[in-house]
RNA sequence: AGUCCAAUGGUGUAAUGGUAGCACAACAGAUUUUGGUUCUGUUUGUCUAGGUUCGAAUCCUGGUUGGACUACCA
């Protein structure tokens, strides 16, 4: 087991441990059901998660939903689908709203302890007594309410007396307090909504920082890990735990992740699915949970990666080459490899007799020794990737050309003779002639070819549709850039091949099978694909360090 | 401007008063029936000025830079 040092909840965790403040730990995963999860909320699934498997504690869903108006069974649904999926079960699964009468009880308390007011003014005329950043707030008029008449206007707003924004409930903090969120902030508000789990059955609210502390607080959580904008609520936090006198639960924040070359707030999500500039939240180039899983991504990709760029407190944003280095290195130990040409053209043997075809042994995975092998069909003609082929070979290509020789992996070499191009100039056809001698596993030629290159027998050929995906927008940090972050869209995103050239066996594949195309990269069969139709996503492309070399 | 948070190679993250390390990326080479994988090597870093100390990335003070906060969102 490799010695890895402590992130700093780890360190916490450990002294709180040692120390005998807690028997054993208790964390959660709280979303708001309003959108769906991204790598970020990953990141933040596995360190709930992980921490408490680390440390034998417990770890709760729970759904954070206060806000009626944004939040939906769909989104739901899709989050605990994508706990589940990236490997993680939850130990109680709750949703605030499960506690709605409870944190009405708060208030009451609050109230009759002189720690809440009911408040009549707009929310303009609050807006203009909060003060701002250099200037303390002032009192309102409504704040030397009794409680007796608190107590009753509450239950008048419970009972649905008033309509939406005529009255809410406010903590009695300090109006001069120089943290902006301890003047009076509001903790229950009137919306007559239709909420998706409780109905019609409440017309009040409690806002986020009067649920959340509280909800911990019930659920015994001990930890309470959230990210660094709520660093300013954790006073606030503290203090109706205090005023309540309930469970300790105690606030962390660290670091929201990031990542280049997308975007990850919530409602950029929303925004790039509403205007269709994706194919809606599992769009495989969204970096949602949801779109990476349809990407090919692997739960344990996902995992590595969360692990690999840890946790901090400071603003960050990883590089996508690292995510990219995660499914790699998965998807190279149990992918198997399978031969797919994506832009074709054709190569003929002229000295292989016509109509004859043969059969190769393929080994499924080199990195797999139990990975077996399947039959691969040859015959006189075959396809091979446009890019293998130059007129005129340029320094360090080791592929065809006139002249030159190149293995056809699991076959012959063979050397090319000749060619033929259209009038546009367009290479239609390759002629080469294969040494009888040079078949792979019993190669006698005595030949060293520096190329070896993917094929797919022209008779034999099934056709797929292939999608190419790239990096969704063409800045680093689009969020970052001047005016609509929309505008950074890469036009290329999404390439699609209509009619890719695939080997036989790979007809057999399911929605959701991840192979290596031989030198082309991961792909993942679609979701899109029916029995006459494979649909594949690209994942990601293999390492191209020819690539590199042709650009110099 | 007030409060709070944070500053370590291109990126992410360690070193918890005692040799600045790891991963990704980049570069060079070896191996290779994938220009993949694997292996070897190289380049690049403690924001700044003081202070404490035998010794500071680490502790203290000032500065600088970046971020967060002024929703009846979470």
């Amino acid at each position: 087991m490799e010695e890895r040092s402590l992130n700093f909840l780890e360190e916490i965790i450990e002294k709180d441990l040692a120390e005998g403040k807690y028997k054993s730990i208790y964390t959660r995963f709280p979303p708001e059901p309003n959108g769906y999860l991204h790598i970020g909320h990953a990141a933040s699934i596995c360190l709930n998660f992980g921490l408490a498997i680390k440390y034998q504690g417990k770890c709760n869903l729970r759904f954070d939903d206060t806000n009626p108006v944004t939040e939906e069974t769909e989104y739901v649904e899709s989050i605990m689908n994508d706990v589940k999926w990236l490997g993680f079960n939850w130990d109680e699964l709750r949703y605030t709203s499960d506690y709605f009468e409870q944190l009405y009880a708060y208030a009451v308390q609050l109230i009759r302890q002189g720690d809440a007011y009911v408040d009549d003014s707009t929310a303009e005329q609050m807006a203009a007594t909060k003060g701002d950043i250099n200037k303390p707030g002032t009192d309102s008029a409504w704040r030397s309410r009794s409680i007796d008449e608190n107590l009753a206007l509450f239950e008048e707003m419970r009972a649905g007396k008033y309509p939406d924004g005529a009255k809410v409930l406010r903590a009695k903090v300090d109006m001069a307090h120089p943290n902006l969120l301890m003047r009076d902030p509001i903790i229950y508000r009137i919306k007559h909504a239709h909420h998706h789990r409780t109905g019609d059955a409440w017309c009040i609210y409690p806002m986020y920082d009067f649920a959340h502390g509280q909800s911990d607080s019930i659920e015994q959580i001990t930890h309470s890990i959230c990210t660094l904008e709520f660093i300013h609520h954790r006073p606030l936090y503290d203090w109706f735990i205090q005023k309540l006198g309930i469970f300790p639960s105690h606030q962390y924040e660290f670091a929201r992740r990031n990542l280049t070359y997308t975007v990850m707030s919530k409602r950029k999500l929303l925004q790039l699915v509403n205007e269709k500039h994706v194919a809606g939240w599992d769009d495989p180039r969204m970096p949602t949970i949801s779109g990476l899983r349809r990407r090919g991504y692997t739960p344990e990709s996902i995992r590595n990666f969360a692990d690999t760029i840890g946790i901090a407190k400071r603003d960050n944003i990883t590089d996508v080459s690292l995510l990219e280095f995660c499914i790699r290195e998965n998807l190279n130990k149990v992918a198997n490899r399978v031969m797919a040409v994506l832009d074709p053209v054709k190569l003929v043997i002229t000295n292989y007799p016509e109509g004859q075809t043969e059969e190769f042994d393929a080994e499924n995975n080199p990195e797999d020794e139990q990975g077996g092998s399947r039959k691969v069909p040859f015959s006189r003609e075959i396809w091979i990737e446009r890019e293998d082929f130059q007129e005129q070979a340029t320094k360090k290509f080791f592929r065809l050309a006139p002249g030159l020789m190149v293995r056809l992996k699991y076959a012959y070499i063979v050397r090319c003779d000749d060619f033929k191009k259209d009038e546009q100039g367009v290479v239609t056809e390759i002629y080469c002639s294969y040494l009888p001698e040079s078949k792979s596993g019993n190669d006698t030629s005595g030949l060293k070819v520096k190329g070896t290159i993917h094929w797919v027998s022209v008779p034999h050929a099934q056709t797929a549709e292939v999608r190419l995906y790239d990096r969704l927008f063409r800045v680093e940090n689009p969020a970052n850039e001047d005016g609509d972050f929309k505008d950074y869209i890469n036009p290329d995103s999404l390439q699609v091949v209509a009619n890719a050239y695939i080997e036989p066996a790979l007809t057999q594949a399911q929605p959701g099978d991840r192979f290596q195309f031989l030198r082309k990269g991961y792909f993942c069969a679609d979701k899109d694909s029916t029995p006459g139709h494979l649909v594949f996503n690209r994942t990601v492309g293999l390492k191209d360090s020819w690539a590199k070399e042709a650009k110099k």
